[in-house]
DNA sequence: TGCTTCAGTGTACGGCTGTGCACTAGAATC
DNA sequence: GATTCTAGTGCACAGCCGTACACTGAAGCA
């Protein structure tokens, strides 16, 4: 009469497709569960029930706690390629205003991924780390080459440019995390920490101005 | 007749020293558990197993985990602001060489609980990560202060030394994580990681140099 | 239409967890 | 020397954990 008891009603989708929403469910449950709690105490039971499935079941799409770590390293990896990517091939970006103005965007658009990085970067799971690690360098690489292309650093050598950019990348990386600390976006407490972060780019790329004359 | 069965000898000192004892075991045993995972999945019952109590005798000394967590927050946090205190009265660690030489030997005579702020400081413990977040904004106060003393720069006002102090803290953060995850002391990947914080910092001061013109 | 595949179910198990409670024995205090 | 205090013990218990195993029923395919 009053619904208490709900039918059992098949979802919709081909198999494969019914597949690989529950996947995603475990996933984005881990994702939610991660809200306020680092990974390794996260149980696998924890994690079934929030995609509402029974805990068995969890073996049909990862082989191990540690597995599902790895797919949300990846996933939210390459969230974190697309948006450099989509950033580079931007020209307004070579502007540290509006390329802050993109990282935040896009913080907020995935604010769940960007803690679960923060979090990890140095957790207690090893592959984790060190999948992120390897990312990372490939940051600075790339924003090495960019720079190199940059008029006025054409004579640099590759050593002190990949010093730079891995000084940008690090201080572009503490302002991801100072972010996620602040809850209300658009908020006094934001608006700072984007002034203080534009503001130390600013003085790092005044002190690479000012490099070549005591080093080149 | 082989020793197999220990006599029970009771260890010496007054009944406070040997509480202050097992109290110490207690945080140097989690120390140990942490030294490949985090602190969240460590249970009371391996804490007390690694300093050699019954898990019930564990609530002599903390009300709970988290309050463990906290206890080693402040060791911790003790340690490290003796570290600074010293260097600060220290003349010779105005220069950057010096000061990262200092930050590479206490960082390799206080491993675990180095490794443990790193890990914790955005882990999955509310309250650690807040008592770091606080001990943090010190460091940054008290070295804006160093720098308002600095001969050329007087004339800056604080909201901008306070920037150069952030950035400054940051980068030396990231080179005593980067420090951790280097196993072996004194090989090159580490004087190849001091010798880029040292030119980062190096960048940082000279852009520094430059900001007046801009700014002030 | 009938056979196969397989995502998800349900039960069961042993192991580890945090913690309550009554206790012991040695140090501290009178 | 008698009494009190307390760090550490030992047992018990309920709850959660990961996972083994046999199962169901709908989708996919011949």
């Amino acid at each position: 009469m009053d619904g208490n008891k709900l039918e059992h009603v098949t979802e919709p989708g081909t198999r494969a497709e019914r597949k690989e929403r529950t996947r995603q469910a475990l996933i984005d449950g881990t994702l939610d569960l991660l809200r306020d709690r680092s990974f390794a105490s996260v149980s696998l039971r924890e994690v079934t029930r929030s995609a509402g499935i029974v805990p068995t079941a969890f073996y049909r799409h990862f082989a191990s706690m540690e597995d599902l770590g790895v797919a949300l390293v990846e996933d939210s990896m390459r969230m974190l390629r697309q948006m450099l990517r989509d950033a580079r091939k931007d020209p307004t970006t070579k502007n540290a205003t509006e390329s802050l103005r993109i990282l935040v965007r896009q913080v907020r658009l995935h604010e769940d991924q960007f803690r679960f990085l923060a979090r990890e970067r140095y957790g207690g799971v090893t592959e984790i780390r060190r999948a992120f690690a390897t990312e990372l360098r490939m940051f600075v690489s790339e924003l090495t080459i960019d720079l190199s292309r940059m008029p006025g650093l054409e004579s640099w050598d590759i050593a002190d440019l990949e010093m730079a950019a891995d000084l940008i990348v690090s201080t572009m990386l503490t302002a991801t995390v100072g972010l996620l600390e602040i809850d209300r976006p658009n908020s006094e407490k934001e608006r700072e920490l984007l002034r203080r972060t534009e503001h130390q780019v600013r003085l790092i790329v005044l002190g690479m101005g000012g490099w070549k004359r005591k080093h080149g």
